[in-house]
DNA sequence: AGCACGCCGACT
DNA sequence: GTCGGCGTGCTC
């Protein structure tokens, strides 16, 4: 029986292996891409094997007599290859965390496998329809396909013109997703594989039945309602080569599909692609490093490109293939404008013309959505004497108050307060609330529309899991008239009978301090217009602004697309913000300001140590060092978030290598102090 | 990251 | 005399 040495990789921040011996493997297989039991230190841990060997490593920096046996073997077959592998490698490297941290978000953490949740119900074949696709459809369909194989056979020429990046844009109705369908059945009848992301909002009930109706059991549904078994399973699946459609959020990216000829990412603009935890990865970024090395297409599409997207598609970095005819024929909808800083404000929330038009589509049996973006939107205490706003003892968020129970609630970290008779600062009884909430809005309608039948769609309305499902296939039957909700009534939902649309408060997000706060609006109002007259042209899009001639709000109403992404280009050029820099955030966290401050001062000090001598060094990075900047620190916008104060540095610059390099020998050499933890995020999504 | 070890203040 | 604070250091 031979003795066999592992090097194994865990979930933790250090960016070294382990090694382990196994003498429990009679047929002498290989261990590589199996997960082990282990005992570390003095904990239970699970450890990725990425190499073996007969012999203990030269470079082994421990003694023989300290290399400890694992437990036991978790996997019947391996469940990474050499190709994941790599990913993990270049994940851990571009986003500044250990190969264990980034293997381990890869893996699906089950134990034993059950199918329970696969779609083995469903054994019907897949069904057939004849689809028949607009001339612009196959044309996309065919250059997309064409281009792809260039690139598989004539690599060379792929590597000195060709991209293989592809953007379907066409605004919502125009046919996307019938695309990437036709895309994948022609894929599948190569004997291809296909990865197809989705924003993790997006992935509903009826997504999920359109794709298993379509394809059967060759297709894979990982979603957060599976349990890690079942996410195992349906990885097992996927490497057997059972499944080869891949359908799936953010971590699906990481699909371990054989013969994969495609990955393609849904609403590319969505923030749900980004991690908000160690590894802060963006599954875009990610795809591009997969489908590059596999010398395969990675085809993104969205009505609202992101600003990164668009400037590629305008540099032709990234092939354009353009849908611009609504299937269902008409126009887009009319979107109006209602300005409110121009209106008195005993109204309520929703304004005269607004209600008008709600009570006409009521009269005409028609259904109405209305929409409220809730950040920064929320129904808060306010001292009307002195302007003193009740705010989070843990969280720098104002509180809001939620009805039902009668407190005020923190949307961070829950703590709760029943809220005062008097102002806490100046004692006044002039105290009251201001901004308004789903809940509150719900109150308003009701009185309004006392006769509609209404429901509410947001994350506390919502109890058991499946209640968003059930509720917005009880407003497709019709069982409603109004719906009133968040974010998740905004995304890719279709309603036959919906006529009218009214955003609320389309200000809503756009004055936070973010550089990307203004695409965030623009996209938003544009994805919501484009749902309404989906299916009939007498749609309507009512936005309620106190801000109509800000740029993207005006933009948007006004369907001036390219204008907007023009000027915003500009602004980011001029501002030294992606595209045309890239960054790198720090946050210095610590449960008491002081701790963060210093952390963060201490760790500016060093970083500008790092940067000056690469400023100085006569290598490659010395021009773009000289272009690159250290910002702050500063308190983060959120200067407090559950009970930790929050201190942020930017890293700014032309090459993300040289940020990269900055910020890894600074985590190298920085011990941070005490209590601090610092997080790093390479390009940030959100600086707040 | 955890978790131990380890060396100095206020409590039975 | 002990309980316990969190600084430092290690984990194959």
């Amino acid at each position: 029986m031979q003795k066999k040495f592992l090097q194994i990789v865990l979930n933790i921040p250090l960016n070294q292996s382990f090694t382990y011996y196994d003498c429990d493997n009679p047929e002498s297989k290989s261990r590589v891409g199996f997960r082990a039991d282990l005992k570390f230190g003095n904990r239970r841990m699970t450890g990725f094997v990425i190499s073996e060997s007969e012999k203990l490593p030269e470079d082994c920096p421990v003694d023989e007599s300290k290399i400890r046996p694992i437990l036991r073997i978790l996997d019947d077959e391996p469940l990474f290859n050499a190709e994941l592998l790599k990913t993990a490698e270049w994940v851990s490297s571009y986003y500044l965390c250990s190969l264990g941290e980034a293997v381990s978000a890869m893996l699906p953490s089950g134990k034993r496998e059950s199918d329970a949740g696969g779609f083995s119900f469903l054994e019907e074949s897949p069904e057939v329809k004849a689809r028949n696709l607009s001339d612009e459809q196959k044309k996309a369909v065919e250059e997309i396909l064409e281009i792809k194989s260039e690139v598989v056979e004539n690599p060379l020429q792929s590597e000195l013109s060709r991209s293989n990046l592809h953007y379907l844009y066409g605004a919502t109705g125009t046919g996307k997703t019938e695309v990437f369908m036709q895309v994948c059945e022609r894929l599948l009848s190569q004997g291809k594989g296909v990865i197809y992301l989705v924003p993790e909002i997006g992935l509903t009930r009826q997504v999920i039945e359109a794709v298993v109706s379509r394809f059967g059991n060759t297709a894979a549904v990982l979603h957060s309602g599976l349990t890690p078994s079942q996410k195992l399973s349906e990885w097992r699946r996927i490497l057997n080569k059972d499944a080869r459609i891949v359908i799936g959020a953010r971590s699906a990216v990481f699909a371990p599909v054989p013969d994969l000829g495609m990955i393609i990412i849904d609403e590319e603009h969505d923030g749900s692609y980004k991690s908000g935890n160690a590894p802060r990865y963006h599954a875009r970024q990610v795809a591009m490093f997969r489908c590059r090395r596999l010398k395969i297409p990675l085809l993104m599409g969205s009505a609202t490109p992101s600003v990164e997207a668009w400037n590629m598609m305008s540099e032709g970095g990234i092939e354009k293939h353009l849908l611009t005819q609504r299937l269902a024929g008409g126009a887009m909808p009319k979107i109006k404008c209602v300005n409110l800083s121009l209106l008195s404000s005993d109204f309520g929330s929703i304004s005269p013309v607004l209600q008008k038009e709600i009570e006409e589509t009521l009269s005409e049996k028609r259904q109405v959505i209305l929409f409220l973006n809730r950040r920064g939107f929320t129904h808060f205490f306010r001292c009307n004497s002195c302007g003193f706003e009740l705010k989070c003892k843990n969280c720098s968020v104002s509180l809001t108050f939620h009805k039902a129970e009668k407190r005020l609630r923190c949307h961070y970290c829950g703590y709760s307060v029943s809220p005062p008779q008097s102002c806490p600062e100046c004692g006044s009884l002039d105290v009251g609330y201001s901004g308004f909430g789903t809940e509150f809005i719900e109150n308003e309608v009701k009185a309004k529309f006392p006769n509609a039948r209404l429901v509410r769609v947001d994350t506390d309305s919502l109890t058991h899991k499946g209640e968003l499902t059930e509720k917005l296939e009880a407003f497709k039957k019709g069982e409603y008239d109004i719906m009133l909700g968040t974010q998740m009534v905004a995304k890719g939902l279709n309603f036959p009978n919906l006529k009218l649309v009214g955003v609320v408060l389309a200000d809503t997000g756009l004055h936070l301090p973010d550089f990307r706060a203004a695409e965030r609006t623009f996209s938003l109002i544009t994805q919501v217009a484009g749902r309404a007259g989906r299916f009939f042209p007498d749609g309507k899009v009512f936005v309620q602004t106190y801000c109509p001639d800000s740029e993207p709000i005006a933009y948007a109403v006004a369907g001036k697309i390219n204008e907007f992404y023009e000027s915003e280009i500009n602004l980011r050029k001029m501002l030294n913000f992606p595209p045309f820099a890239r960054l790198i955030r720090l946050v210095f966290r610590a449960p008491s300001e002081k701790q963060a401050v210093s952390g963060a001062e201490g760790a500016a000090s060093i970083l500008h140590k790092i940067l000056r001598a690469a400023q100085l060094s006569p290598s490659k990075f010395q021009e773009i060092a000289r272009q690159t900047e250290i910002l702050g620190p500063a308190e983060c916008p959120l200067s407090k978030i559950a009970a930790n104060y929050r201190q942020q540095i930017i890293l700014r610059g032309p090459s993300v290598s040289l940020l990269q390099y900055m910020a890894s020998t600074f985590r190298d050499n920085f011990k941070a102090p005490g209590e601090v933890y610092i997080e790093y995020d390479v390009d940030p999504v959100s600086l707040l």
